[in-house]
DNA sequence: ACTCGTCAAGCATCG
DNA sequence: CGATGCTTGACGAGT
């Protein structure tokens, strides 16, 4: 039987603590960055204890933690600032909290645009995403996710600029990890584009089942071999449009996707629950699997 | 003291 | 062509 380890991410349920606060951009200085990191930086700690309590695995960090860190008017050398704060926290999680943390840059990051300034900001704030995670001083386990962007009405360009990006700037292939999407890029044709970089590909269930493609879930956890535990995202429909996430998981998703993981024989997968209700959602979940 | 619209960033889809 | 979905959170204007 899988073993499977949970995931929350960026808040809690109730939203009481977060590590996305921010400001306005036309407020932007150095002080006003550092006040939200402090106010982050303690509701990461706390969210960590949370975790510890609950015996929750793996933690999403939220992309504000520094905010606008990529921005092209955040000044070089604020950054360098922040440095032995992070560094401590790292030794803190390594001592303390022995938890996965990995992170989910926006929308905005778009390694396959054709425009060269969206190109460009992917770029800088990947960069900001590998520092964190890199000063945190977390395993190659702590994984940039992201999606493979646009088709601009011809998939297959848009899957090849995507390889060439990414091979262009070859360091990415250390913490970048890859996530089929609802609408565009099914799991198929993630997994191919997997393969050919050789890094990891991070299978969405939810996804999956919106933007179905024929796939081998095995091949799909064979791209995590020497990345760390595979991870997963799991999420169920939401009321609005197709795609929203669910203030809860349902069982039956869970269910299917469980046995759609043992199947492989895998030993341990790592499963973001991507539910709007966070913790309360994985109690739920939790509940129902014990009275099962 | 509250509610509401808007805010750095992209893209596709639905009406 | 405008609103909406994607980690929502902050905050100033209006009530």
């Amino acid at each position: 039987m899988t073993d499977i380890g949970f995931g929350i991410f960026c808040t809690n349920s109730d939203g009481s603590l977060s590590t996305n606060h921010t400001f306005r951009l036309k407020n932007l200085s150095f002080e006003r960055v550092f006040e939200s990191f402090q106010i982050n930086l303690r509701d990461f700690l706390k969210l960590l204890e949370l975790c510890r309590e609950r015996n929750i695995e793996v933690f999403r960090l939220g992309s504000n933690f520094i905010p606008y860190a990529s921005h092209v008017d955040f000044e070089e050398d604020w950054l360098r600032k922040f440095e032995p704060y992070i560094i401590e926290l790292g030794k803190l999680i390594k001592e303390k909290f022995k938890i996965r943390i990995t992170m989910h840059p926006g929308q905005f990051v778009i390694l396959n645009s054709p425009n060269f300034t969206v190109l460009e900001n992917s770029i800088r704030e990947l960069e900001y995403h590998f520092w964190i995670l890199d000063k945190l001083g977390v395993e190659d386990d702590g994984v940039v996710i992201i999606h493979i962007g646009g088709a601009y009405g011809q998939k297959e360009r848009a899957i090849d600029r995507f390889i060439e990006n990414v091979e262009k700037h070859s360091w990415l292939k250390r913490r970048l990890a890859i996530e089929n999407d609802e609408r565009l890029f099914s799991a198929q044709e993630v997994l191919k584009i997997a393969e050919t970089l050789r890094i990891p590909f991070v299978f969405d269930f939810f996804h999956h089942s919106l933007n179905p493609s024929e796939i081998d879930l095995k091949k799909i956890f064979e791209t995590w071999s020497g990345k760390g535990i595979p991870k997963v995202h799991l999420s169920s429909r939401g009321i609005g449009k197709t795609g929203t996430h669910g203030d809860y998981v349902n069982f039956e998703d869970f269910l299917s996707f469980r046995e759609m993981i043992e199947s492989t024989g895998i030993e341990k997968v790592h499963m973001m629950i991507e539910a709007k209700r966070k913790e309360k959602a994985l109690n739920k979940l939790r509940n129902l699997l014990v009275s099962d």
